[in-house]
DNA sequence: GCCGTTTTCGGCCCGACTGTTTTCAGTCG
């Protein structure tokens, strides 16, 4: 069983004992486990088969038996017995805005609603509006959530969502009453997706900036607005959040709307042990005698509770507290670090700019070099190069690099690795380029041990410097391919093999939840754009924001080597 | 269900908005 099937499980049993009414704070374990199982850092599902979770912050003795019984037996039990309770259909039914564990459990319990189609019907019928604790306005506003919820998605990826950021960012700053916009959220902590967008403002006039917020071009539909807060959705169905705050209370806000709610919680929690009580607009002291820190920003609010500045990344409770107090945090890769990028496609495979549009792009950017990689022949999907092609764009490279100063074209390829792990071209041809990208593109429906090994003898291939997008995910459309990553990340430690964080929007792969893991085993990062297109250079950002999240520093992430120290690295690697 | 330099039992983060209610429960973040 996977981390996130484990963690769904975890997920699951919450909203079923919440279901049943059972004591909040058992379904809120339920949740920090799942949390954990998903974030932590390391084989967590190996450690639980082993028998080795002991000590782990919110997993306690009962949630570890259950992960040892779900990573030995592929079950559990308990969940088993606990789902037959209700109709697997019942879930989707808290997709619904405005419908929680009440509710669902009322609608059920009293209607017999176990599905959305049947919560249509009821609402049609006029018997839901009887309920106790419903009214016209509730039944109104589950049938408007409804049509949302069946008219769009409910997660976001990055490439979608940046741009409303920057949109919504500059219209609030335009305002004459606001002093100071942020965006805050899971937005701000660098997830690889976002359900909706956090904004908060410093104002003296919050009715004024609220009122402008829902009245924006961009909004089609308001669901919430009250005096300091509202709530409404944009084009493609985004909600975006505003709350509005004094300056005092602004930093405040600003972490407490960043989150994680996880981090938040025991933040909080920690502020108690200081005689504090924490919230969005400050301390209040708990007892008598306890002075109340002066905040002006969030790292005096860190350092008020004795913790370094946590860096909004690397907020998910998942040890950066722990880090933060003993002064551990890495200092954290900046997208200023990255010296220059590889994994890049041209005209000459699929790529919508040519080889001097990308060279002339890069160097607009301030890079010192650009990999080129263009697809290897097998992806034919893909205008795959063959030998003959691929020599010919060497060739090409060699000429352009005479021209450039301070400035250089990698001359690389991204081959296919094929399904037994050999790669679509000799080590006669790879053995000629600067440096070799090798990725899975076909046949992702491997067993597990099946595709471990076949990314593994490419690894040992000693022409191949990088491994690509190693999962092969596309967020929001296919989950990765089954592969062992740990071993994945000891072949790369041991052989010097090189993994890729791919920056490009739907990838974000390999996922930032392992590169603490990969970092502590000494392997090194490359920061990909994988750009198809001029534009596509800048999706480093996204990679960025991700490895930051994975804890990478600056000497982790191989392409913020300057361009002699990196010349020198990859003639290192082909001898 | 988890946790502990006050505790192995008794706590567990906190507030805005909405709608259905006459003072608050439910939802959301």
């Amino acid at each position: 069983m996977t981390r996130q099937e484990a963690a769904t499980i975890f997920e699951r049993i919450a909203t079923l004992l919440e279901l049943k009414g059972e004591n909040p704070f058992k379904t809120r374990a339920y949740r920090t486990g799942a949390e954990i199982v998903e974030s932590f850092s390391g084989d967590i599902m190996q450690l639980a088969a082993d028998n080795q979770l002991a000590g782990i912050k919110g997993l306690g003795e009962a949630l570890r038996d259950k992960l040892h019984e779900m990573a030995t037996t592929g079950r559990l039990e308990f969940y088993e017995k606990l789902k037959k309770e209700f109709p697997e259909t019942l879930f989707e039914l808290f997709d619904i805005q405005g419908l929680g564990p009440k509710k669902v459990a009322a609608l059920h319990a009293k209607l017999g609603v176990s599905s959305v189609a049947d919560l249509k019907r009821v609402c049609a019928d006029g018997s839901a509006a009887d309920l106790s604790g419903f009214g016209d306005k509730t039944v109104a506003k589950i049938l408007d959530s409804i049509a949302f919820h069946e008219a769009h998605a409910s997660e976001f990826r990055l490439d979608q969502v940046h741009p409303v950021v920057l949109a919504i960012l500059e219209a609030l700053r335009d305002h004459p009453n606001a002093s100071r916009v942020e965006v805050c959220g899971s937005f701000r902590r660098g997830k690889e997706t976002v359900h909706d967008l956090d904004f908060l403002v410093a104002t003296r006039q919050p009715e004024k900036v609220i009122e402008a917020f829902v009245k924006l071009p961009q909004v089609v539909d308001v669901i919430a607005h009250g005096p300091t807060k509202a709530s409404v959705h944009v084009g493609q169905g985004i909600q975006c959040d505003l709350r509005a705050v004094s300056t005092a209370e602004f930093p405040f806000a600003f972490m407490y709307f960043t989150g994680s709610k996880e981090h938040n919680v025991a933040i909080r929690g920690r502020a108690l042990e200081h005689g504090l009580s924490l919230n969005e607009y400050g301390f209040t002291a708990t007892k008598a005698g306890v002075e109340i820190p002066q905040v002006h920003d969030e790292r005096e609010l860190y350092r008020a509770l004795g913790l370094d500045y946590i860096e909004p990344e690397l907020r998910e409770n998942i040890g950066e507290i722990d880090a933060a107090e003993r002064g551990q945090l890495p200092r954290l890769v900046e997208l200023e670090n990255l010296r220059g990028v590889f994994h890049n496609h041209t005209t000459a495979s699929d790529g919508k700019a040519s080889l001097e549009e990308m060279a002339e792009a890069a160097q607009e950017l301030g890079f010192q070099y650009l990999g080129i990689a263009d697809h290897s022949k097998s992806s034919f999907q893909a205008n795959g190069l063959d030998e003959k092609r691929l020599l010919a764009q060497l060739d090409e490279i060699q000429a352009l690099n005479a021209g450039f100063d301070g400035f250089r074209i990698f001359a690389g390829s991204e081959v296919d690795i094929l399904k037994d792990g050999s790669l679509d071209f000799p080590d006669e041809i790879l053995a000629r380029l600067d440096y070799v990208v090798a990725s899975v593109h076909n046949v992702f429906n491997l067993p597990e041990a099946e595709m471990t090994r076949r990314l593994l003898k490419a690894i040992e291939n000693p022409h191949v410097t990088m491994i690509g997008h190693l999962t092969g995910r596309l967020l929001l459309q296919r989950p990765g391919y089954a592969v062992n990553v740990p071993a994945i990340l000891d072949a790369a430690a041991e052989t010097g093999t090189i993994i890729e964080l791919n920056a490009s929007a739907w990838r974000l792969d390999l996922d930032w939840r392992w590169w603490k893991l990969a970092r502590e085993k000494g392997v090194k990062c490359s920061i990909n754009p994988d750009a198809h297109s001029i534009h596509g250079l800048k999706d480093v950002i996204f990679g960025i924001r991700a490895a930051r999240k994975g804890w990478l520093r600056r000497e982790d992430v191989i392409n913020t080597l300057p361009l002699a120290e990196m010349e020198k690295f990859l003639a290192a690697r082909r001898r």
